[in-house]
RNA sequence: GCGAAAGUGGCGGAACUGGUAGACGCGCGAGACUUAGGAUCUCGUGGGCGCUGCCCGUGGGGGUUCGAGUCCCCCCUUUCGCACCA
């Protein structure tokens, strides 16, 4: 055959025919024999999606591929890779999709849940379609249901009253995340505050493990940084302050008759070495003792300020950029340092919801308390000097750092750093301090007054509170509803329906009704991992033998918007069914990654900027083998990239001609590999080896072309020893090319069927030259080609007969000779 | 404000523990084959110069070193995360 008369790539063909083939053999599939004798399992999980209308977005195909890469890889290595894929359709995000587009959920999910798959099948991942999740799907969240109430028996899912953000347009309750400036972000109204009862798992009680752990867990840094952050440990002191001369309800002083708790406030500090300085003290408006400490002619204005703070959203309540307000109270309390007594005020700036939601202002030495003490006219005092002839100076801006204290008898003198202990101790001695850790991790708040979700599988009976639905009644089915919009009520539309809602109490038969509350989504999210091996069981959740053989997750890749919320959620579901006995295990994932993310043309992929990239279009065009390679090869995987359409020529040209190379298979020879290639071969298959298991998917594609490049150079044809093993090396990236490009080379069984990846020999993964450079006085001035272990003598020698060299080194005298073998010669004269 | 990461050709990006800066790819230039090319193949491609060779060059400024993209100090810029957390 002439070279023009070979057939040439055709990517749609070729993928065709072995999704085909894969689909057909059950070469994913995992059956049950499988799952339960797998010797080497290895559960490679992604972060399953959210099907949107829109479809598959390229930036979860970036995920995807990357996890799928690692996948394929860990399975030519031997592995038995479990490769689940799934849908994480519940939420309100869908839900206000589905109240625009004016379709049911109920109806749209599954339809785009149909075009994911159909998108997903595409890309040629090796996921296992009969162990898909559907979090919509009653067979799965009846154990949502269920693991809530796991939860609800070991006393971690309580009820209790909580402020949410309140559109009183939309006449719904919204999420932080959806009020942008204050203002409700599908209408623009201003957003209140509204106190509801809610359900709630008390994370908080697993605070100190859920940081302990990540000491240990195999994440990407970043990661763990962010969760560190998250949980903001915080280590200090509880200062009590006690109130002077406080005021019972009619105003009147009664000192007397006061319950110690009363008596004093308690405020949280990290710099308990700033007490001297602390000139006032801020409660947060709805502290408990506000009450207690305000004066008759300040009461009016206490008040007017509590309500203006209740009203307003949690979102501007806690912008940074605002200015300070506060009222006096009209009380006072004292400095248990100075002895002094010192005014409350109320502001909110100090957070309720934090420490002890009271504080003592040091405002020499905190900028927030400076900035509210120049405000009002409060006393500023400097307790830290940074230099010694600081201590009378005014101040002008708060010194937060470290120095010495002044101003701080008995303590002047001692550093910040001693003064911290040295002053909780002292304080503690007279029972007015104690050392103390807070977190910023608050409970998780899992309820939802909404329709599209689970609902809560609780019961509420006037007789008996709160009953859990018995686990044989379970699920609790969400019903079709006509009009699921939510309205003024601020209760989930279920409240609506009564002929669902009306239920006997199942503990005393009396009449009670549901909770009408379904649950977060990050809640279906928060397990979905545990129910994979599992999902074509329906008597368990997770059937304990295959849990035990599956998990933890091996490798976990996924993006690091989920670095906080998903990622801690599932940690701490897991551990708390990890104390109930349920796992043997008590971190879900052993290794987790987190991936890049993927930008165009330098900016941010966005619908208004209309530079979404559709993979639907790409794949049609290039197949799917050259997209996914491109997206690996754009940039570093755990950096992310930029996408960029002419770039996925580089990928295109090379699939081409590893097409044309290895093609003609009759044409190669049989002879050995020249040791030029022999070498580089070896050093590409261990280049390639290293950088897949490392996610460095960019350079092993690099190192695969530029040997591609070696084997056709000047045109020459390749012989089978030299490109063979290639193909291999290419499968994880181009699955479907490197499967026929196998067989087509001879080999009857899939190269995924029967694994095989290709080792190195360090030995001839080196070259027996190398290229010497020479120095003169650290510049380089030539190279020379030398035999692999030369020695410092022959070298120099070598290089003092260069002429490029003996021009700098002629006429003076060589000082100093830096000599690292096989690779450098520096040459130092004066 | 706090925390983290990053700034390298026209562009995306390489560079192991300090040791040949710019691998690989896009683009561009020249040539080949073509009726044609936005196909394919070959070669070239950081800037400058008195061009066998030399000088400059990894955001800016200093420093350590025989030698710095890499380490240290200061500054600038960008991105991301957290943000009145006491």
């Amino acid at each position: 055959m002439s070279p023009q008369e070979r057939e040439t790539y055709d990517p749609a063909a070729v993928e065709a025919r072995w999704q085909e083939i894969w689909e057909q053999r059950g070469t994913n599939r995992f059956t049950d024999d499988r799952l339960h004798n797998a010797e080497r399992p290895f559960f490679n999980l992604m972060m399953f999606p959210y099907p949107s209308a829109e479809g598959l977005h390229v930036g979860n195909m970036y995920a995807f591929t990357g996890a799928d890469i690692y996948g394929r890889w860990r399975r030519l290595m031997g592995d038995d890779v479990f490769e689940p894929i799934g849908f994480d359709a519940f939420g309100i995000h869908s839900e206000n999709f589905a109240l625009r587009v004016g379709t049911h959920p109920m109806e749209l999910i599954p339809a785009n849940i149909a075009n994911f798959t159909r998108q997903l099948r595409s890309i040629g991942a090796m996921y296992d379609w009969n162990h898909t999740v559907d979090t919509t799907d009653p067979g799965y969240y009846r154990w949502t249901q269920w693991i809530f109430l796991k939860l609800f028996d070991a006393g971690l899912a309580v009820k209790k009253k909580a402020p949410v953000n309140w559109c009183p347009s939309c006449k719904t309750v919204v999420a932080n995340e959806q009020v942008i400036a204050g203002a409700c972000e599908r209408c623009g109204t201003a957003v209140e505050q509204r106190v509801l009862s809610q359900w709630f798992f008390t994370i908080t009680k697993y605070v100190e493990r859920l940081l302990a752990n990540l000491s240990w867990i195999d994440w990407s840094d970043t990661t763990v940084r962010a969760q560190e952050n998250w949980i903001g440990r915080s280590e200090g002191a509880d200062l009590h302050f006690p109130i002077a001369r406080p005021l019972g309800e009619d105003g009147q002083h009664e000192s007397a008759r006061v319950q110690p708790d009363r008596h004093r406030i308690t405020v949280f500090t990290t710099r308990p070495d700033t007490v001297f300085g602390a000139t006032f003290m801020v409660l947060a408006p709805e502290h408990p003792l506000v009450d207690v400490v305000t004066s008759p002619e300040q009461r009016s204005a206490v008040e007017a300020y509590r309500a203006g703070a209740a009203a307003m959203d949690l979102v501007s309540r806690r912008k940074t950029d605002k200015t300070k307000t506060g009222v006096f109270t009209g009380g006072h309390c004292i400095n248990p340092a100075t002895g002094h007594e010192i005014p409350i005020w109320i502001a909110d700036y100090v957070l309720m919801e934090y420490g002890t939601g009271a504080i003592m202002a040091v405002p020499g030495h905190d900028s927030r308390d400076f900035e509210f003490a120049t405000q009002f006219g409060l006393p500023i005092v400097r307790v830290v000097a940074q230099t010694p002839d600081d201590a009378g100076r005014p101040v002008t801006e708060a010194w937060e750092g470290s120095g010495t204290l002044v101003n701080s008898p008995p303590f002047d003198g001692m550093h910040t750093d001693q003064a911290v202990g040295a002053i909780t101790e002292w304080l503690a001695g007279r029972e007015l301090a104690e050392a103390r850790v807070h977190y910023r991790l608050y409970d998780w708040c899992i309820s939802r007054q909404r329709y599209w979700g689970p609902p809560i599988p609780i019961i509420e009976c006037d007789a008996c509170g709160p009953v859990p639905v018995p686990e044989s009644e379970l699920p609790v089915v969400l019903p079709w509803i006509e009009n699921y919009r939510p309205d003024e009520s601020g209760v989930s539309p279920l409240a609506r329906v009564e002929e669902w809602y009306r239920v006997p109490c199942p503990r005393c038969g009396a009449p009670a009704r549901r909770e009408t509350d379904v649950s977060d989504t990050f809640l279906d999210s928060a397990w979905y991992f545990l129910r994979y091996p599992s999902a074509h069981r329906d008597d368990v959740a997770f059937d304990p033998a295959l849990t035990r053989r599956w998990l933890p997750v091996a490798m976990y890749i996924g993006g690091e918007e989920h670095a906080v919320l998903h990622l801690l959620y599932s940690r701490f579901i897991t551990m708390a069914l990890h104390d109930l006995g349920l796992v043997p295990f008590e971190e879900p994932y052993r290794t987790f990654r987190k991936h890049g993310l993927l930008i165009k043309d330098g900016a941010k992929m966005s619908k208004s900027r209309g530079n979404v990239v559709i993979p639907d279009e790409a794949i049609a065009r290039w197949g799917a083998d050259t997209f996914r390679t491109y997206l690996m090869f754009l940039g570093p995987y755990q950096e992310g990239g930029d996408f960029r359409d002419q770039g996925l020529l580089g990928p295109w040209g090379f699939l081409n001609r590893l097409w044309e190379t290895v093609v003609p298979a009759e044409d190669l020879g049989s002879a050995p590999a020249g040791p030029e290639l022999d070498q580089k071969l070896h050093a590409t298959i261990r280049k390639v080896t290293e950088d897949i298991a490392a996610l460095r998917f960019n350079t092993a594609i690099a190192a695969m072309m530029e040997y591609l490049n070696a084997v056709r150079e000047g045109g020459r044809t390749a012989n089978r020893a030299e490109i063979e093993q290639l193909v291999p090396l290419v499968a994880p990236f181009a699955p479907h090319l490197a499967e026929e490009l196998w067989q087509r080379l001879g080999h009857e069984r899939s190269l995924f069927e029967a694994p095989y990846w290709p080792t190195f020999d360090p030995e001839r993964a080196t070259t027996d030259t190398v290229e010497l450079v020479v120095q003169v006085n650290g510049k380089v001035r030539t190279r020379i080609p030398l035999p692999r272990g030369t020695d410092q003598d022959t070298a120099r020698e070598a290089a003092l007969a260069d002429a490029n060299v003996t021009r700098f080194v002629d006429g003076a005298t060589i000082r100093k000779v830096i000599w690292v073998p096989d690779r450098l010669l520096n040459l130092v004269v004066g």
